[in-house]
DNA sequence: TCAAATATTGAACGACCGTTCAAATCCGGT
DNA sequence: ACCGGATTTGAACGGTCGTTCAATATTTGA
């Protein structure tokens, strides 16, 4: 019997895999409004319309639900990141966009919101295993704002500091945002993306410092 | 026997009052690292090296305790943005001290990190009384904002939207500053205060918007 | 159609939760 | 030294928590 420690065998039909995600929505806006603790396997049960013993089925534990949540979100992100790296060239449009796009993630997909969860109940394995995929996503932001600083497109300013303010002003969505306001997903997006364009907006026109040394 | 409900008499002595803020300060610490359902009466009677019952002689129960955590925050901030809207008749002046002040609070004083602090867990009238106190503080900064635009020493921009944008990458602070990390309050406070003035700065020097009609 | 595979139930478990309260202890003022 | 109010204890309460699992229901594939 191959592979055969806790589980007999990797569970991984279309069935299965649909539910899972279900349930992973659902913890997402459970563990938003009321906190992983604050959040029980009933409640999460009850928007399934099953009972709480089912979601054993399909997680082992209640920290493994809050785990794969971010997990999700943090991967979706990456991969919106990548593409984002791929299709721009300029550093200002590639903060242009990566904001826009960010905060599209976290308005109309539901479970973007998993971006501003707590990280406090997750232990050993699992906190280094969001840990390493969020770092991955701020090195990708940085990176972006380095190399427009480099290039002179961006005033030189503290890249790790500039990174957090972004990624707070975006993650905070989701204390204030609710359907039905004012503002759509792009709406803030693209204010956002003006804001911290002009923060960093070069003193003169176009490339003025230090030219490249590359090309 | 006057005013006799529920309480006897209104607990009011120093020691009194001391021990109560040392419980609001081991709660905020707490409740930011573990969530509100996440800490147990238990928990922080063990920070106070007390039991758990004794909590009961300063609060009549969790939530209050929660409550109170935010009202103290909320109270304090707004004084000193009562205190820098005096001190200061020019908008851009009195942004970056707000600004300034408020990463001063969140990062210094402990039980600042309270204003990033969940509102889920509050119900009724308890949840009503902190917001409006929030709301309250939106407002100031959304009228330093407002006069700023008005007076062309902003561009004009949508004044909710940029005040979620600077509240947000305040708050956020709580989320990632360890202290011995590289950077204090008055750098990261100066850096975000740089950031969100030239991204408000207007298109060219001084004043341009349609002349102010008073002076 | 029916057996196998997949999915769900419902009861039970020990642990810990917030809260109460009479009794015990602490401690400043005299 | 001691009184009396301020403070703390420790046990107990009903309730809910996460988790387990044998039994059962549902769906799938031949």
């Amino acid at each position: 019997m191959p592979g055969s420690r806790k589980e007999s065998r990797a569970k991984s039909g279309p069935r299965f895999l649909a539910r899972r995600d279900q349930i992973l929505d659902i913890a997402v806006a459970a563990f938003r409004q009321k906190g992983f603790a604050g959040t029980s396997m009933q409640d999460i049960g009850r928007a399934l319309q099953r009972t709480k013993g089912s979601l054993y089925y399909y997680f082992p534990d209640k920290e493994e639900i809050l785990h794969r949540c971010h997990v999700r979100a943090l991967d979706h992100i990456l991969a919106v990141a990548g593409g984002v790296r791929r299709r721009h060239a300029r550093p200002d449009q590639a903060l242009r966009e990566l904001i826009v796009q960010h905060v599209r993630i976290m308005v109309h997909e539901f479970h973007g919101t998993a971006l501003a969860l707590e990280l406090g109940a997750l232990s050993g394995p699992r906190l280094q295993d969001v840990v390493r995929r969020r770092d991955r996503y701020e090195a990708m932001l940085r990176e972006v704002l380095r190399r427009g600083v480099q290039q002179g497109r961006f005033r030189p300013v503290d890249v790790k500091l500039t990174a957090f303010a972004i990624l707070g002003a975006i993650n905070w969505i989701a204390q204030w945002y609710r359907e039905h306001g004012e503002a759509g997903a792009d709406t803030i997006g693209a204010h956002f993306a003006d804001l911290f364009l002009r923060a960093l907006a070069p003193p003169r026109s176009g490339r003025r410092a230090r030219p490249s040394t590359l090309h």
